[in-house]
DNA sequence: CCAACTTATGTAACCAGTTCACGTATGTCG
DNA sequence: CGACATACGTGAACTGGTTACATAAGTTGG
């Protein structure tokens, strides 16, 4: 499994400056002495790894604090500007591009409309354009983006491609990772855009404090998302959680059922009023949710079940029966929560996705 | 995630004391020089770890080789008798227990046969008579066993209790870790059976080269294990693959439906023999499997498929309608293969599971 | 039986990284 | 301006690791 290396005394430095840097990252700004306590480090070790970060650019010292008690200490702050990744939904309606900060501190949002029929080289032009607009508009030279990731519906591979989209013409056997890596230069990831959104929310939202999450992103077609042990669970050929394949699970018509002569708003919203024809529709769309959902529950027995995309605004109207039938088909249901991120939580995962990327080849964390 | 702790000094000993053990495990016997060129680490080096897990025990000098060229080197081996596991399986009509040296090496075995109704403390005094029986008739001491697994149906959680079993009458509720561990005075765990089977089958068996598994156990029953990258995955109430609960898999009637007035052996016999009509009934109970299977399929997407358990012996007459049905299912299923370990596989999952606890409580890897 | 050869061991010097102890520098407070 | 508080700087000591080289203990061949 881990391949396991001996160690040198330079391991020491390496472990160390791990320590130190995601020390520094949780404070912020920070003297020699805190980082020492913190860390359990001693205030020698942490000033010779801040140097060697320093000269690499990650690290920079920033004006000392005022006012205090005894001799004023050198403060160090992460140099979060030092490079930035962009995360980019490919989406079937829309573009989404966010340029974060080595933070994860999103400075640029960009966003482009498109009808659901763009062929697929349009839709990667209009995709290239959002993500250089989005860097550009915000002053960050093209080169100082280090990493992409774009999420995009159907089934993506290890490798960035598309192996399979029902949604999106053309957009079957796409390279949208070895594409998107032309657009800056750097490296690019791509993946499937429910498993982003999981990312997105054991990062920032609902399913921080959750190891084993579910995510269904919900809307015109619905998907999932699966993290394990806080990771990505893409699966071997990426389509792990493509659950509404299944026959049985009949995702694919109750989508179609709920909006039958209408939209989806109308229906929730008729349902709310207390349209009883319009709350059956829903309560029908939620069993069907259910089903699907619970086969992902009964195999992965997940800490947590996060409902995203379009139709999860909906709210308690669609939650409540769709907990109802959940209940009734699991042993032991999950907590079900909303999505915090809606429209933003693909992109907010690729930010994440290009993160990792980014502190595990050039941080070396 | 991880909890990161800076290094001292003493972070080296340890990791290169885990990589010197790993290669003395992988090597058997070997010298310091051979030792030194596999590990990347010096001669000298090498000798102070051996040093030290010779005082602690781990680790054991044997007479040099004869008859080489050159001075004599000495020679080290693990001691694979310094410490015991025991694995048993407490199951519907039988316990299994097997107890493994710490290289897993099974140096006994013992069985005993029950029926299917008796009640759990009986069943439980079986269980510890079988295990006792097992170290005592190879000459073990009680206290050389460091650590116990048991595996059993039902839903096991993370305590190590029987969250809730149908088959076992009694069974729900019983502290079987809590029990397991009085037996030998040491630690003891408690997992799901097809889980333990699933890691039998990747430790030692036909799932070696994958790294996310999905193990079905079918027999009267049908459960499932999941491993995800190489490690079980329990879930959060250590339900992960019971899918056999969802009514529309329809496991608890297959399984009846195909030994309707017969006996599964005859009824594959049959099929195999060309009998038309016992080969729908196979290829029902294939049709049945496989629904469930699929869905367990297409959530997690695993490298590998692995069919284990009392029909697993049929061979290619249900495996080959298996697969057609599972392929027809799933946009890409993965490969199907036979358990290596037909009825010892949970024993032999137990062990590993108790090795993996040894391994990282006791020898510090 | 001894010299040549081969391989392992023993010892010493050195290096990298860390910590501790203690003196020194540089601010605030009264 | 002196007392105090806090941070910085330096050197010694320790741990764990590596390299280099002399020495030991076998086998092989004449």
């Amino acid at each position: 499994m881990t391949e396991l290396r001996p160690g040198d005394a330079s391991l020491l430095r390496k472990v160390n400056t791990q320590v130190t840097l995601r020390a520094l990252r949780r404070e912020g700004v920070a003297t020699l002495t805190r980082l020492g306590r913190v860390t359990g480090l001693s205030r020698q070790t942490v000033e010779a790894v801040l140097d060697e970060l320093g000269e690499r650019g990650y690290v920079r010292e920033v004006p000392p604090d005022e006012g205090a008690m005894g001799r004023p200490a050198r403060r160090f702050g992460f140099r979060a500007d030092a490079g930035y990744v962009v995360g980019v939904e490919v989406g079937g309606d829309a573009i989404v591009a966010a340029l974060a900060d080595l933070n994860g501190e999103v400075v640029a949002w960009k966003r482009a409309e498109l009808s659901g029929d763009t062929p697929a080289h349009q839709r990667l032009e209009a995709a290239e354009r959002t993500a250089l607009a989005c860097v550009d508009g915000a002053g960050v030279a093209r080169k100082q983006v280090w990493t992409v990731a774009a999420g995009t519906s159907g089934i993506v591979d290890r490798t960035g491609r598309v192996a399979l989209s029902i949604t999106l013409p053309g957009w079957t056997g796409v390279d949208l990772a070895g594409l998107a890596g032309r657009w800056f230069g750097g490296t690019a990831l791509a993946a499937n855009d429910a498993n982003l959104a999981a990312l997105a929310e054991h990062w920032r939202g609902s399913a921080q404090h959750a190891s084993d999450v579910v995510h269904l992103l919900i809307g015109h077609r619905a998907g999932a998302g699966i993290l394990i042990g806080g990771r990505l669970h893409p699966g071997r050929t990426g389509a792990a959680g493509e659950i509404g394949t299944l026959r049985q699970v009949g995702w694919e018509d109750a989508a179609r059922e709920l909006v039958r002569d209408t939209t989806a708003a109308k229906v929730f919203e008729a349902a709310l009023g207390g349209d009883r024809e319009a709350a059956r529709r829903v309560d029908r769309y939620a069993e069907n949710l259910a089903i699907g959902a619970s086969a992902l529950v009964l195999a992965i027995d997940p800490d947590l079940l996060v409902l995203g995309g379009g139709h999860a605004r909906a709210g308690d109207v669609l939650f409540e029966p769709l907990r109802r039938h959940l209940t009734e088909l699991c042993v032991s249901a999950p907590e079900v929560v909303a999505s915090t991120f809606g429209d933003e939580g693909v992109a907010i995962g690729a930010v994440r996705l290009a993160l990792d990327h980014v502190e595990r080849e050039i941080l070396g964390l």
